[in-house]
DNA sequence: GTCTATATTGTGATAGAC
DNA sequence: GTCTATCACAATATAGAC
């Protein structure tokens, strides 16, 4: 439903993420996947082995759009700060797009904590060289002194939480008026950035 | 099955929790609460009408656990900076205690959003004063002007957030080592807490 | 109150026509 | 490749003995 296909193949995986990623892999019902496609059932099965076979793909596909973001942190020889506020620009707009991507991954994941070394493969090889380029601007007086992990858990949690709360957030800080919570989160990457830069700069 | 019960209402109710709040709504079967309490199916329906009412019971119960401790932060006439600390010093706690607890929450409310007011009531009530307390102590030029609600948002997402994220957080930077993944979150209250007045302090 | 047995419906998956 | 019809089993819920 929606834009029109290319082939069956693509149009399943579409409906699939669509619902997956709303309901969650067991408050998703084949049914409801095959009525987005605008299909029937047994061509789901005729695609893709098992339901657990598309929560795969569907899965998979949602996790490498979010995770490999971090590489962005490292792949520039600019000041942290600069990497920072791209970075953060960045993320904040692709959870914008994906709003429930997020705590699809952290449900699932949580739900099926040891299935995450089949998804990580190589993708955080490089982030010693991350935490490397922030001591490094300890050691030149330009960040306090702190464990490199705190600030990245930090950015992504700032990032994040308000997007995976947000039934919370929006009821208890804003009455639960969904364009005041809008125009909170639009206004959020540049507090984000704020935030975090006033903690670490000496 | 661990402690003994004092009746089988509450004997049931202990093993919805523990069920409940680790697989979720959709990701519970009432035989595995059956088995977690040590008896069969049907005295569950004998005690609690329906999986739905039994699973309301828990959500109610943890949902009122985690929400007015936001209560403590108004609660007293001391600074600001000293509150936050004893706040996040319990609220850490908590989650220690109840690790799966906030991911739960976050998960079901994000899947019926609509059923927040009925959990709500008066909790949040004195959130105005809470603003006003931080409002005074901007104008008195010990915190940064800034929106109080972005300073509450970050404080909750910055405790909450190790814990919903733990396979991540465990795998990216701990290399899926438990014990230095608990030894971070250990530390963590006073790195929040240095975090926070580092960012908002003048 | 607690059990066993069973009804009833939901749901993933397959068979087979076209 | 796509459909309809159906199977097989899982899961909530109830009936009824004790």
């Amino acid at each position: 439903m929606g834009e029109i296909p290319t082939n069956t193949e693509q149009n399943i995986l579409n409906a699939a993420k669509k619902v997956f990623i709303e309901k969650g892999r067991q408050g998703t019902r084949m049914q409801e996947i095959a009525n987005e496609a605008g299909i029937n059932k047994a061509l789901l099965h005729y695609y893709f082995r098992s339901k657990e076979k598309l929560f795969e793909a569907v899965f998979l596909e949602a996790f490498h759009k979010f995770l490999p973001q971090i590489e962005q942190l490292v792949e520039s020889d600019r000041p942290f700060f600069e990497v920072l506020k791209f970075f953060i620009d960045n993320y904040i707009n692709l959870i914008f797009e994906n709003p429930h991507i997020p705590g699809f991954i952290l449900h699932e994941l949580s739900q099926n904590p040891d299935s995450i070394a089949r998804f990580m493969s190589q993708r955080v090889s490089n982030l010693p060289k991350l935490y490397d380029k922030i001591e490094k601007e300890m050691t030149d007086g330009i960040i306090k002194p702190m464990d490199p992990r705190q600030i990245l858990i930090n950015l992504i949690g700032l990032c994040v939480f308000p997007f995976v709360a947000k039934p919370i957030v929006k009821s208890v800080f804003f009455q639960n008026d969904e364009e005041v919570y809008q125009s909170f989160l639009l206004d959020r990457k540049y507090q984000v950035y704020d935030f975090i830069v006033n903690s670490i700069k000496t």
